[in-house]
DNA sequence: GTATATCTACCAACTAGTAGATTAATTGTC
DNA sequence: GACAATTAATCTACTAGTTGGTAGATATAC
């Protein structure tokens, strides 16, 4: 049978190269790239593994894929936030929703886990990490700097540094709490995170929102 | 040779044991558990890997017994920093240098190296990794807590929180960091973090100490 | 002589990856 | 529209190397 994509009764996965790659993303997600073999992911489908090389001659090469796949669906969620929201602290609650949704489906950011193992994975998907990782900053920042600008955030310095300080934080929470099976704990320390670039208010209590 | 302790001529590690945990943990700091092998330890200690297993009968105990160590020594710096320290913002700048000084040998922190691979450890090593995060939140929780009282720190609600906001934010930190071989970027956010619970002096910015 | 520590030599299971046959859909040609 | 050639996708069967782990011999110190 060549593919899927031929039999219109079959609605399955839209290509076997995307099933693939979901079935990789969440054995990456859950158990690191080094924690899942190609003979995994044939098994889970139902095919084999020769099958797997031909849409992935390596798995370095899958692994580069499989985050580019994933950077480019979160650039998308968060041109989506954007959009949707006027500049202030609900984007940055949108943000973090982002990563709740991934630690509720008992997983961790993928280049999170992949960052954790870092020395071990082949240069471009080192690459992608850092990519990963600069973009995540990048829109962080401008979203911290129109925060402030819009007189819901209060910080000094440079934006960029409160980028670093929001990624870094929230991956190293959801680390944290995916250890303890607990979101709530991840959910309340990204707030408790977020309070605390909060302008003082006369009245009432920073945080209380 | 039954073993080293005995040839004084030798001043090499005390014992092996100590030797392969000197080893093993260099590699789970920088690979992961899962990244290093036992013929990777003993090729570079020049021994076998029959004898690793006389002293560590399985990976799985290596990991275990790794991690105590890690931990008690940890628990050992904390009660150093806590003795050589008043309360205040000293003590948590001491404790981000204890993170500094591992990346800086381009290790990752243990724990959190291992708490990504969390879900492929054996169920001991598990919940050394939980009570190595509980231990130092506490120790985070009540010395911002002390640092409160003695008027260097200003945060509302439950010290516990800001505990796991520091930890969290730390080993984060330090993946993000490491992906991008940049202590300095390490200990910028590292600094930004504690100066957003700097409380607000009338004159002068906050962080300028 | 007994306990400690090391070695050689193995094992079964798993790893990523390859070669080549087979099947079915697509396409070009008449 | 029939038919051959091509292409896409899959399979079986294999490889060489690595993994954690074991059995049993051997050496050395106390």
């Amino acid at each position: 049978m060549p593919g899927r994509p031929h039999s219109a009764t079959h609605i399955s996965p839209a290509g076997t190269a995307d099933a693939i790659l979901d079935v990789a993303e969440r054995l990456a997600q859950t158990r690191g790239f080094n924690g899942f073999s190609y003979a995994d992911i044939a098994t889970e489908l139902g095919i084999t593994k020769a099958s797997l090389h031909y849409h992935f001659r390596t798995k370095a090469d899958l692994g580069a894929r499989l985050m580019a796949r994933y950077s480019a669906a979160f650039s998308v969620a968060l041109n989506g936030i954007a959009a949707a929201q006027p500049p202030g602290r609900k984007r940055l609650d949108q943000y973090v929703e982002l990563y709740s949704g991934v630690l509720r489906g008992d997983r961790m950011c993928l280049c999170g886990m992949l960052a954790a193992e870092y020395t071990t994975l082949p240069e471009p998907m080192r690459e992608e990490i850092r990519g990963f990782f600069d973009l995540n900053e990048e829109w962080l920042a401008r979203m911290a700097d129109e925060a402030r600008e819009a007189g819901e955030l209060s910080f000094e310095g440079p934006a960029q540094a409160v980028g670093r300080l929001i990624l870094g934080s929230l991956e190293g929470a959801m680390l944290v709490a995916r250890s303890f099976s607990d979101v709530s704990r991840f959910e309340a320390t990204a707030a408790r995170l977020l309070d605390e670039l909060i302008p003082p208010r006369l009245p009432g209590k920073p945080g209380t929102r």
